[in-house]
DNA sequence: AAATATTGGTATGTAGGACATAATTGCAAG
DNA sequence: CTTGCAATTATGTCCTACATACCAATATTT
């Protein structure tokens, strides 16, 4: 019974709940599943796959995590189409990241701010225009940094929204606590908040009359002061 | 015993694992736990929380998943660094995206492009110029669309890599398999590969001598060609 | 005494049975 | 045709038992 190919057998380091997983997703792509088609009940597959119904619930729970299923009472499960940064987002707590992923981050959503400028002068309107002034205008009279850092984090919301890519729009969202908890270091490091470089009323300028790459110039030594407070 | 705040008590609409995983996550945060630290084992938090381990492990099992912990057999559970990005694979797969969010992974592909454009003049040395240049030759000499494609992807890579921001590198990686869904289907179309209006010798060149507002024109005629594919 | 084997305890991993719950179906009475 | 009720079905939750890996401390060998 146990002769060398049981000896040698390839060693699983991954747990039984985790190969059911894959074996799971190969089933869909073999059987070419689409959304709202159905997958074997709970009780075939761990019959089918040999192995209790305990371990296929914890397969199908990640599944359902990740929005890839769905199940209901009676109906069974199916298959639904998976929340792109839904997922991302359980990971997205700041207290978790370390300092380099902190730093990747906000480089990365300067990244992003430059760019989304040649689609922000393709795509904005004099509506979307007037908004960002009036965004601008109550952060400038906020009362606390509190009020502030919300106007100033709208302010940016408005430009991935103005953009017109859903997937930014989300990002946004999601990098929200750590954006502003980049804030808050900031904030306890020189007390009160540096001076923009180029100001939110300038950006306005620069999208109303400007170019875009006055804009991405504009809107680089607007982010890069908040960076340099990530790398001590 | 059923009185009003009971019958009008908020209806839960999310699982009983899920209220769990919650209740950890908060456990979490409200004792300040570390990288490194333990979490109290399985039946503690069964017994402390009113459910059975089963649930508890399902949404232990969850926060494994995303790399919040590590359980080890008798040394018991720990908190551990998220992998940011290695969750959000498991979602990408194309054959589980819809034409909407594979247009706006691809827009988002552009974005990221022009916007790594000042991080890549800054970063960029001879050594980055000559690798990408025999990548270029590579891709030049394939004898098939299969090469072409691989080495196409291989030089987009290289620009992330130089452009120094880990997460951008991940992030290629992970979007290899949609942005190579997206080729596949662009070859469906119209059978061989559309010329690419700037070609990658061409943004070599720029990259050694020209501006980063140069090659922020190049690179946008280089990969918007690929995007009217997507959208129908 | 130092290195190695053995043994036992501990927390996670897996198995399998039982029951609860919600949704669908079909039948029956109004 | 509608309403009401019971049966059915697949997921959700609970429980118990055992397997497995790991660690530590003790026992055995060299």
């Amino acid at each position: 019974m146990t002769d060398a190919t049981d000896i040698f057998a390839p060693i699983v380091k991954t747990s039984l709940a985790g190969q059911v997983e894959q074996k799971i997703r190969d089933y869909f792509t073999e059987h070419k599943l689409k959304i709202g088609d159905p997958i074997p009940k709970e009780v075939d597959l761990a019959e089918a796959l040999g192995v209790s119904r305990n371990v296929v619930r914890e397969a199908l729970s990640h599944l359902k995590m990740l929005g890839l299923i769905q199940a209901k009472k009676r109906r069974g499960t199916i298959i639904a189409e998976p929340d792109l940064l839904g997922t991302f987002k359980k990971v997205l707590d700041p207290l978790f990241l370390g300092p380099e992923s902190l730093k990747d981050l906000f480089e990365l959503r300067i990244i992003l701010e430059i760019g989304i400028s040649e689609l922000l002068f393709l795509r904005i309107n004099n509506k979307d225009l007037i908004s960002l002034g009036n965004i601008a205008i109550k952060e400038k009279q906020s009362l606390n940094d509190i009020e502030r850092i919300y106007w100033d984090i709208e302010f940016h919301a408005s430009l991935y929204k103005i953009s017109g890519n859903e997937f930014l729009q989300h990002f946004q969202r999601i990098l929200y606590p750590v954006f502003h908890y980049v804030y808050e270091q900031l904030k306890e490091r020189d007390q009160k908040l540096r001076p923009n470089i180029a100001s939110h009323f300038d950006l306005i300028d620069i999208l109303r009359n400007g170019t875009s790459e006055e804009y991405r110039k504009a809107i680089y030594s607007h982010l890069t002061p908040h960076i340099d407070i990530l790398q001590p």
